[in-house]
DNA sequence: ATGACTGTACCGGCTGGACGGTTTACCTAG
DNA sequence: CTAGGTAAACCGTCCAGCCGGTACAGTCAT
């Protein structure tokens, strides 16, 4: 709550070198040594922020869900309408909310908190969908869409067209 | 290729006893003694068929390319159309290809030739629907449709009127 | 104002257990 | 005899968590 070292806390630096280490190669090699190398702390001063391994995973799905709910208020007032902007940011554009989604989806498969917080999340927007439509079937495809970008594009296989095909096919169902 | 004791091979036996555990909890349980249980095999009779987990991976991999290039051939010429054949292949049927196909993805983690056969079957399954459509715009968000299904079954969270809601916007565009 | 003490933040060596993989000795049906 | 195993000891490595220390800022009685 006091001490700074560069401009985030050593707190929020682990966990970014958490989430860091999650995205480029899976929670194998996101080890507590690894961890505590990449965020520049001794893995003892790790240990002292977060008792556990689990500990960590549990303040990173806090910190996600927080992003999360100010992801939610972005995309009711976007510019370009919830549609636009729920595709948009379906595909990764490198924001610091996007790495967590992805850590998040890493661990996601062998740990039920992490399923629990992306489902949670994955609510949050389509009651906006849903909202904005007033209309499930449209809502819910629309989030499967979007469920299918975020998927190729963590797979590692992404097609950069997807995005244009999409609005394509939206518009002529004037969902857009 | 001669000895059974039940119905399958051992080897076949042990391929499924692993994706079975692949499914359950991820690659961090599918470890060669659990493997080896499961199969009611001992780690030297699984040793004796899989000189190492990586050849175990690819033999996985191998069986599922096979499965896959079936799944393509039933899809072509299904009743229902590829379409429709597609989207409700999307979502677990708890038949042994897509035990194989969700095996497949929780190693494609830390995995490149398993990212490397996702890709492959991805593209087969395109190929179809681009040929079926002559529309490649409709094709890929059909295809990032049942990715979006995929995704949500494999991640647990799938809920059950999605595909009903699919097919309902999917008849708006006359692409059923 | 100073010396004793306290809490916070952090260091890094170490341990114990799990895991992948190897090896060896043994069994048994065809 | 040999293909197809079983059973279990063993090795090297990796990793989570533990623990004994350190540095230092603040507090407080004297």
């Amino acid at each position: 709550m006091s001490a700074r070292t560069d401009g985030a806390s050593t707190r929020d630096r682990i966990l970014d070198a958490f989430e860091m280490l999650l995205v480029e190669g899976g929670s194998r090699i996101a080890t507590l040594d690894a961890v505590a190398a990449r965020a520049e702390v001794s893995k003892g001063g790790l240990l002292y922020h977060f008792p556990s391994k689990d500990a960590m995973v549990d303040a990173m799905l806090d910190r996600l869900r927080e992003q999360g709910r100010a992801d939610v208020d972005k995309m009711k007032d976007a510019s370009q309408g919830p549609v636009r902007y729920y595709l948009e940011t379906s595909v990764d554009t490198g924001s610091a909310f996007d790495r967590g989604l992805i850590a998040a989806s890493r661990v996601a498969q062998d740990d039920t908190r992490a399923r629990e917080t992306l489902a949670e999340l994955r609510n949050g927007w389509f009651a906006v969908l849903a909202e904005h439509y007033g209309d499930d079937a449209l809502a819910r495809t629309v989030q499967l869409i979007g469920d299918g970008l975020y998927f190729d594009d963590t797979t590692g296989l992404a097609h950069k067209r997807s995005l244009d095909h999409v609005r394509d096919v939206l518009a002529r169902l004037d969902a857009l």
